[in-house]
DNA sequence: GTCAATGGTTTGTCCGGACAATCGAACTAC
DNA sequence: GTAGTTCGATTGTCCGGACAAACCATTGAC
């Protein structure tokens, strides 16, 4: 074992988080096998020259992330089991492209229109006052896999067609400066009408996943409201949670 | 303004907790108004007779949890917006009872059999080997809700229909011991056979919630495997996620 | 042989201090 | 008036130390 550790004093990146990415990274890789002992703190932190408290918050990360556990009295040990990241708050545009689905996006609607009831209060604007409208067709290997009609509170970031076919929503929020910290999601499925059926490709009736998404920024900002319904045949959410203690 | 703080230092609730959690009640009671500044830590400190350090745990657990926002060079701020809390681990059990609908649990099945390859991969035991199968009926109001089947390893718990029928299986594992730590789950759709409209009430075709779940403990071993099917009519999820940074 | 007491190990909590990085606002120069 | 600069305020990072609490294994008593 003796797992290679170090830090780099002269780097800007905090010591703490250089030495949880070494860990991370040796857990990743399989250096530190599941089950195993991390070593006591006193003397990790000796052996990197690093104080108890710097090596401590190294360790609480990880923990935090689901990767460690530590138990008092006996010491520090790495999760075993296919534990490997809990759910982040991704666009279903990363989701595909990480699994290799070449994604593509057709953009159906793109305007402003008046908020809907159902639309102000989930902004926090006022109804019938202009928010931005965004229809899309997101598909996969040139097949159809879920409709996205998203709104957004108008003067935050301006869409053109052309970026929303070429990426995803929440990296160009992103890039435009908007920090996204959380959402509240409902995810449903209902019988698809007629109309649904056909944009998708799936006949009447046919069981689709429906998610309703509110997303809101550092600030509590609600920043982009979203309802896409996928087709159930070829789309399921997958994630996994931690229980915090 | 002026928020009263205290601590008691007799108590052997950790200090940090104890601002921790009068921190979390006057945001929810209101008397932290979303926006406004908490003041700065140092002061803070000394108001309570605490040091930085511990303060600053306290703080740092609220903005864990999505309440609280720092900014370096202007402070600490209370997130306006709705954010309860990130998923937890729930049972349907909790989730209803909180929900103010009265439970109740039908136990179909409760016996050993032997893993099928899927089940024996989820709990990561031998395929062909003895695991015990738990098949329920979840009603709401009279209402049939939901249909669980679930897998557990032997040797952990010993289930009794009688108290299956009383409580949800995740409170049992809880006061048997076990420490669930993460889940890993898969959320879709599917059109309801025969079968399956009957047990639940609703036509054949009819739209259906679907949930798989493998649920670890902190040591990482599976300790159970659950497929659970849902009304969509009646049930969906609904939870908040967020954004590790 | 079984059960309780003991002790060592390790993490949990808490303290006090120091300096750096960043933000916002006031100020100054042009 | 506008743009750039300086400066105070506040959090971020890091240190070294101290004691308490929980766990495990060994020892001891019955």
């Amino acid at each position: 074992m003796s797992l290679q550790l170090s830090v780099d004093r002269s780097s800007p990146v905090p010591l703490y988080f250089q030495l949880s990415q070494q860990l991370e990274a040796a857990i990743e890789h399989g250096t530190l096998t599941p089950g195993s002992l991390l070593g006591n703190e006193i003397e990790l932190a000796g052996r990197l020259g690093l104080s108890r408290p710097t090596v401590r918050q190294a360790i609480q990360s990880l923990v935090d992330k689901g990767l460690l556990v530590r138990r008092r009295g006996v010491g520090t040990q790495v999760v075993h089991s296919q534990v490997k990241r809990p759910l982040e708050l991704s666009s279903l545009y990363d989701d595909l492209e990480a699994a290799g689905q070449r994604p593509a996006t057709q953009v159906l609607a793109n305007a402003f229109v008046p908020a809907s009831a159902e639309v102000a209060a989930s902004l926090g604007v006022g109804e019938g006052s202009e928010v931005h409208r965004v229809e899309r067709l997101r598909l996969a290997h040139g097949e159809p896999m879920a409709y996205l009609c998203n709104f957004l509170p108008t003067g935050l970031l301006d869409l053109q067609s052309g970026q929303l076919e070429a990426t995803g929503l929440y990296r160009l929020m992103r890039a435009a400066g908007i920090t996204l910290h959380s959402a509240r999601q409902t995810i449903g499925a209902r019988a698809a009408t007629a109309i649904e059926g056909e944009r998708l490709g799936e006949p009447e009736g046919a069981p689709l996943l429906t998610m309703q998404r509110t997303t809101f920024d550092d600030t509590g900002r609600a920043v982009e409201y979203g309802t896409h319904t996928y087709r159930a045949s070829r789309y399921s959410f997958e994630f996994q949670l931690l229980v915090r203690s």
